[in-house]
DNA sequence: ATTTATGCAAATAGTTTGCACACGT
DNA sequence: ACGTGTGCAAACTATTTGCATAAAT
């Protein structure tokens, strides 16, 4: 515990119990990739009285700290758009989501990453950051 | 005008004004790329006097019918999520949004492509589809 | 004539905000 | 003690839906 207090401070933050909860279970919860639902739910379940209000705030601090990343994945069938978060490990990586069971895996790819520079320096951009997403299913899977 | 009254009724859709005027705005539009919001005022500009929620359901029955896409730019910038839709002519492309001047350029890079199969294939999926957004400024631009 | 589409207003889902109170330093 | 953070409820935004009316074949 005494590490995320630390990160907390190195992030110009001030240690307060809700933000230590959530960076705690950002860093240890099984599922990597979690909806602010998903974690104000969870906290609530391990007995924690922390407001969606705040998981929430506390989310998007995290963001301009850099300390966790936020993604928008469409999940292709139309469903209404929901934020997920995931902690920011430093190294970029792209994402996989798997349609049928909802799984995210995370890639990495020097051609694709190349390309694009390629690609944005052709048309006279330079890259901000990027956004792929892979929406797959098993194989021999369906009919 | 006949032209799009035969594509509704190939897309199995029923002509009528609001799907006929949405279906035109979209073909003629200097811009692409629009949002609900900005179809609905274009029509309202133009005369038509077609609800939002019109507006809504006939994209999404375009949708359904492959005669648009939907698309989801973050905008990286946070803001709230919005939905722009543009005409599906078949063929894929990728987007390269500029952050300053809101510009959407597309483009298609066979490499790429190429790579996603690869990688989904090496986890054992197949690809059902994948958004690939570039987020970019001009070159020599900012600070 | 019959079925399907439209407009409006109200409902929804995710997220944000105002304000009085509680907490961290 | 002081300033910031929190919880709650209310506000907001984008989008969807119920229902009575209007339009398409």
């Amino acid at each position: 515990m005494a590490e995320q207090k630390s990160e907390l401070r190195r992030a110009g933050l001030k240690v307060t119990h809700p933000r230590l909860q959530i960076l705690r279970l950002l860093e240890q919860a099984e599922q990597k990739h979690m909806t602010a639902d998903e974690i104000y739910r969870a906290l609530m379940e391990q007995g924690e009285d922390i407001g969606l209000a705040t998981v929430y705030r506390v989310l998007s601090q995290f963001e301009s700290a850099q300390l966790i990343r936020k993604h928008m994945f469409d999940d292709g069938s139309g469903r209404p758009a929901q934020a997920c978060y995931e902690l920011d490990e430093g190294e970029h990586h792209d994402h996989m989501v798997c349609l049928e069971t909802g799984e995210v895996l995370e890639f990495f790819d020097a051609a694709i990453e190349k390309r694009q520079e390629e690609i944005a320096a052709e048309h006279g951009y330079d890259i901000v950051d990027h956004s792929l997403v892979i929406y797959v299913k098993p194989k021999n899977a369906g009919q």
